[in-house]
DNA sequence: CCGCTGGCTTAGTAAAGGCATAGTCAGGAC
DNA sequence: GTCCTGACTATGCCTTTACTAAGCCAGCGG
């Protein structure tokens, strides 16, 4: 079954409505399309906090460092935080906040097919405690464990005209199988 | 517990020795790290297989589809394929291949963090036949659902003198908590 | 108050990625 | 043979992202 990816539900038309402007995938992208802001990330991860390390580790020079670092902060990802170690003077960290943490899957995706498929490293994530690889992998709300082509992408409320389309009725034809 | 992401199992040292030249985050944004090749993959997986369809519906000009395109094949996530429908003459289509296949976890992934973060749409992933929503989960071999919070990123193979770091001593506790 | 260190900013430049417009080419339809 | 359509390629330009090299500022130790 090579073609069968994505089966729409609905038909192609009420995709043309949908524009970039609407994907959060897109969305996704604009606020972390950057390659340094995914690097920024993996290090912040890693547990990296201080702005000369986030420049050195991840290989970019300081200014991009501190531009991107700024973006990341505006857009809610990282939160910058003073702190002090005893006898020292107070410094900034820079920690991921609940929505940077959240992007975590995605790193974790990354590599994943990274390591399959681009660039394979002995590194790899554990379950704490129980010791196992970790990795990602789809599921359905119902437990089942769901392979890529076994998947509908659904307009799960259509907005204005678009109600007039066919819903669940006939139109599925044009999916793609 | 804002603080808890990744604890390192090992010392940051090792991570020093461990540029981003072997990462395989690193190494899976240099294949697709530009915006457009994101965007069309998800084109691709939305069942999008003709030039003229991903540059109008990803909203990018023809010259970059034409060179995203190229590369994206170059780098075998798409295979370029003829065929032909009936009475007409034969034309080229753009079919993931088991590679591209595999990257649908990323955009699953990013989807549901834009869907959550940046730009909520009416839009998601079913489980064909049961019809559950689709997310994407950290799991580990043994099946246990993996919080953000509970990892231990491990190398997995110590290379060259590397071996000469402390591996499981104390130095452990250079790991952020 | 001098210097060191962390945490940046400024300046100048190069490379990548993007756009729009226009042109090319092959193969049926007529 | 002429036209149309799909699938690109060519040209020229702008914007973003990146680089290096250098400078700035705030505190604390001395």
């Amino acid at each position: 079954m090579e073609s069968a990816i994505v089966r729409l539900a609905g038909p192609l038309q009420s995709r043309e409505n949908w524009d970039n402007a609407r994907c959060p995938i897109a969305g996704a992208i604009d606020v972390v399309g950057a390659r340094s802001a995914f690097l920024l990330l993996r290090e912040a991860f890693y547990g990296t906090s201080r702005f000369d390390d986030f420049a050195e580790r991840v290989g970019i020079s300081q200014p991009v460092a501190a531009a991107r670092l700024r973006e990341l902060v505006e857009d809610g990802l990282l939160a910058r935080e003073p702190y002090r170690e005893p006898g020292q003077r107070t410094r900034l960290e820079y920690r991921l906040t609940e929505k940077g943490r959240e992007f975590f899957p995605v790193l974790a995706a990354l590599m994943q097919w990274g390591n399959r498929w681009v660039r394979p490293a002995p590194l790899e994530f554990r379950h704490r405690g129980c010791g196992e690889p970790v990795h990602t992998e789809l599921r359905c709300a119902q437990g089942h464990h769901v392979a890529a082509g076994d998947l509908d992408l659904v307009v799960t409320e259509s907005q204005g005209a678009a109600s007039t389309d066919s819903q669940q009725a006939g139109e599925t034809g044009k999916a793609i199988s």
